[in-house]
DNA sequence: AATGAATGAGCCTTCATTCAT
DNA sequence: GATGAATGAAGGCTCATTCAT
């Protein structure tokens, strides 16, 4: 089960999958395509992995290890300034996420996985999701008023998580809108600055004990 | 295009389809269980609508018909602040897209579409979803300052709009992280104030001609 | 589901199968071989029988039916020797199973379905079996005394059928032993004589009310 | 031939293997399930025995070498009567083959390759079954009378077989049928008896020069 | 002596599509 | 106008076997 030392097939398909299964999905990548591209047997997949699936479980796994090599997750100085613990914080997820030197197959392939789950998703999210998740949930608890409501802060963090998540979820959509920023270092700094600005902002103004603006009634 | 006179199973296909596709994505949803739902032949599809994709597009087209029937988008008063303008309008978009009282599918439906495209999504981006960017423009940009670069009226745009898919794009993911909000009308309610008052003090804090948070270098 | 008015392959399926499955066996047949043979489409056993499984019992079925086709099965007179009916029925029933002018398959295939059961058995034992069974039972139990206990009556049975039986199911050993019948009609005559003077000395044995020889101990 | 020096694996392989075909047959029983069950490699079955089929000749030469340890064929007297003898033999005979307290899968392996031959089945045929139909035929000769055609000898020898192999044979139908006797020692017992009785009282009958009853033509 | 890895042929089934009526 | 029948390609998976160590 453990990695035997040569598993040339087995690490050359792994390898192989992930930009194919990102490419074109799970259910429409073929493993005859995979094993083509690989160069091996079709029947290798089922050896090394049982299933097409289990295979699909192992890829993601891979990515996972894969996705975040030479660049670890900062971890917060003892008494830092909250504000500035999360935008370093930000810097680093987001860079992590879109930065256009890094292979993008590895987050389309979560992309996908998220939108449109198989049965591997579950192992994913704990493993992969969960602590970020975590992480951040954290952070976000130390801005915000102490006495806010989880219901609160989990909202936070969604619209913290999702106005980074569209880059990668719609990036078909923007892209057809030209909304897509630029592609280049310097376009993923200024996309970072303004995350960053917009949700310390938005973290304010939910710490205020304000009202929104003139609800009257619910919409429909 | 017209429908023909008579047409009782095209118009049972097309009523049928939606929630079918919605569930199982276009690639993994069968004609022949579309058609068994429908009771009728399977080739009865291809007979009326020419091909797979074509009878999709047609399912899209008249999902785009219903979606917005009896919730039609607000117009903002001729000299209304453009705060309230912005919120009102997001309380219509937030709750056309999460109302629990409304079928879901058709929402879903454009989600799967989105992150995972056929050809039938550029019919769909010109139809039904480019209006609605360019009001959300439109409104975003009267709130930021009147020189603000078009590159900083993106990114606020699309912050924006993230904040709200991700309750589609990514539910598999929230529902096992916990995160999910309460589906009922009050719970709804909670979550649109929250999106207009992060969004607002989001925007607000673009506003200024701050810079974020001490950026010493980008990540990695 | 019921044979539409034009079923020219489904027909031509069920009558090419019946043999290739007797020669082979129900696993080691493929239905690509089937279709060959059938001249059609490997997709048509599915398409018509749902699954190979499915094909192959409706096979048993149409087997069934020719099985007897043109042999009906006798019906005693109302005061007839018990012994007498007994002997027409017997001669009756190993002629439609042994006669060497009947295709031959239909029993054999009947035979491997018995010794290596699929789940179609039991279809197959209640529609064909059970009620000649019924009907050997009824009339062995009429020469039996009448007090005759059911494990009794059983057995007697069991050693009618088996007699029979062999003659199906072991011939592949009977014929390196040389010690198959002829396969004529004046052997099968000759068999059917045997089968009816060895059958009713046996039944007349049973009628008695001695004690087997000297039963000392059971074996071992 | 003979079993190499360091045979473990080898050695376990046939013990291992004979349930396991006895089960579910030859074609039906693969070498990954055997070796799974051994506890050895897949490459193992062909590393010992060159192939699948040379296994199972191995596997039933082995089944053959226990079928009947402990239990000796008896050996009859010299002046002894002769429905006493083969009585005592059918007990025997029967005995090892139905007895519920010994493994039934070897008789049962035996039944299955008699039905569906493998090329095994010829070595299997001279080795094991042949002197034992030689020793019945010889036995019956003697009960039946000096002059008695060959052909009627084969017949009653085989009528006398059918009587017991139909419980190896047919065990799925005559359970279904609640035909199957007890599986008990006093249910063999029964049994027993029963197979003698019936068959002396057979032999009684044809050893008298009639004719069956009123036999007026050949079925159909 | 023995094994983990790898192979290629074959399996049954499903698919969207087309044909003949 | 509409359908039951039929098609061929492709799908993932299992198999007994062989290779390289």
């Amino acid at each position: 089960m453990v990695p035997a030392p040569s598993d040339a097939t087995r690490t050359r398909l792994l390898e192989v999958a992930g930009p194919l299964f990102a490419a074109r999905g799970f259910r429409d990548t073929g493993i005859k395509e995979i094993c083509a591209a690989a160069r091996c047997n079709v029947a290798s997949v089922n050896y090394h992995f049982g299933s097409k699936l289990g295979f699909y479980g192992a890829v993601l796994a891979h990515a996972h290890q894969r996705a975040f090599v030479g660049s670890t997750m900062p971890v917060p100085a003892a008494g830092a300034d909250p504000q500035q613990t999360l935008a370093t914080w930000l810097r680093w997820w987001i860079g992590s996420m879109l930065h256009p030197d890094r292979p993008t197959w590895v987050q389309t392939l979560l992309a996908k996985e998220i939108v449109d789950p198989t049965p591997a998703l579950d192992a994913m999210v704990e493993r992969s999701i969960r602590p970020m998740h975590g992480r951040l949930t954290t952070m976000v608890k130390r801005i915000l008023p102490p006495r806010t409501k989880p219901a609160k802060l989990r909202d936070a963090v969604n619209s913290i998580i999702g106005q980074v998540l569209i880059y990668k979820h719609a990036s078909a959509v923007l892209e057809r809108l030209g909304a897509m920023p630029e592609e280049s270092a310097a376009g993923l700094d200024r996309l970072i600055d303004h995350v960053v600005t917009f949700t310390l902002g938005g973290l304010a103004a939910l710490a205020k004990p304000s009202s929104p603006t003139t609800r009257r009634r619910s919409a429909r």
